[in-house]
DNA sequence: TAGTAACCGGACTGGCTCGTCCGTTTCTGG
DNA sequence: CCAGAAACGGACGAGCCAGTCCGGTTACTA
């Protein structure tokens, strides 16, 4: 493994990550890299020090949160009930897309890095898992997969951030969900 | 009135508009304006002479589309089957946004134009009533309004396209129009 | 405690964008 | 055909951004 970092840099990079996290959530990705090095308290060269390229900032944000999302899916799988398994999933990524503008901008934006590749592919393994238990158990339509859910989840969602009303983007899930389950 | 333009003016303003639709169309609203003027075969300058700003100019794109998708909805509300008249619609807007992303990325852009705020309020009458006739009709949900239903299609739609399978947005509306069907 | 490598951030570069200015060209009406 | 108004577009300004450089500072180690 490479070397240790140093102590100053260590706590650094720990408040560069929380900053842009943070921004990234609430302003989406197009928030500067000066204005993450404004709020993590460090110039932006620092940055630039410990992640090559914007892009890479980002990835890192984002495969913690694909990281984070698959640990749930993990946990759906041992539920007895598959269907809703299913939808505490699909809840539960709702939840995080409604307060967080990450993972829905980042993610296009950097599938390609590896880091984010090999994450999201395991994320998505499990949920192909999750949607073939509720297929089985019958509470959901043949013709949909991992990306299909996420995508019709996620953009549902980011539509309904729009409106002044904070909480239509339950209302949205629910129709996704209704949508989803066979007819 | 104002008065005439004269008669390059005319032909550049055209070929300025159109050179924007297919832009935005094709590459959305991000594209610069250099690159419009220059597809229109004219200098930068002159896009700016005719719209004050480059939301302004994709406020006139935009709303020739609005008004184009209210007379669409007009014919829809003389159609005897009401809850076909809806699903006819939903088809129709996604038609449009799966070849079309200027209404999906301009609109939120300039809503606050009066230009566009009035085009966008009186497509949103007709769409209500039409959502009204529907529901009457038992064919749709009873919690759904017009800002609901095109945010729905518009979103799920710009997200299936980021995949390669190019007619994937139809089993997204699928699913949407499932969802929006009555239980 | 002193030497050194690691680290820091202000200053800089280059590129891109929207929007303006002004000298030149082009249309049009008399 | 010609004068003047209208329109044109190249060049410019300002602002923002990602990414680099380098002289000064700070933390670890012996």
């Amino acid at each position: 493994m490479s070397t240790q970092l140093r102590a100053d840099a260590q706590r650094n990079l720990a408040r560069v990550l929380d900053s842009a996290a943070e921004l990234f959530a609430e302003r989406g990705c197009d928030v500067s890299v000066d204005e993450i090095a404004r709020r993590a308290g460090v110039g932006h060269a620092t940055v630039f020090r410990r992640f090559p390229t914007k892009d890479a900032l980002i990835a890192a944000v984002v495969s913690k949160q694909i990281r984070d999302l698959a640990a749930f899916v993990e946990e759906a799988l041992v539920e007895e009930d598959a269907g809703e398994a299913f939808r505490a999933f699909v809840w539960h990524a709702g939840e995080i897309h409604a307060r967080d503008r990450a993972l829905y901008e980042g993610l296009p934006r950097c599938v390609e890095m590896p880091e984010v590749a090999e994450a999201k592919g395991e994320l998505n393994e499990l949920i192909e898992r999750l949607i073939a238990r509720a297929q089985e158990a019958g509470a959901l339509r043949r013709d949909v997969a991992a990306d299909d859910v996420s995508t019709l989840v996620g953009s549902a969602i980011r539509g309904a951030l729009d409106s002044p009303e904070p909480e239509l983007w339950r209302r949205y899930v629910e129709v996704v969900l209704d949508g989803l389950s066979t007819a």
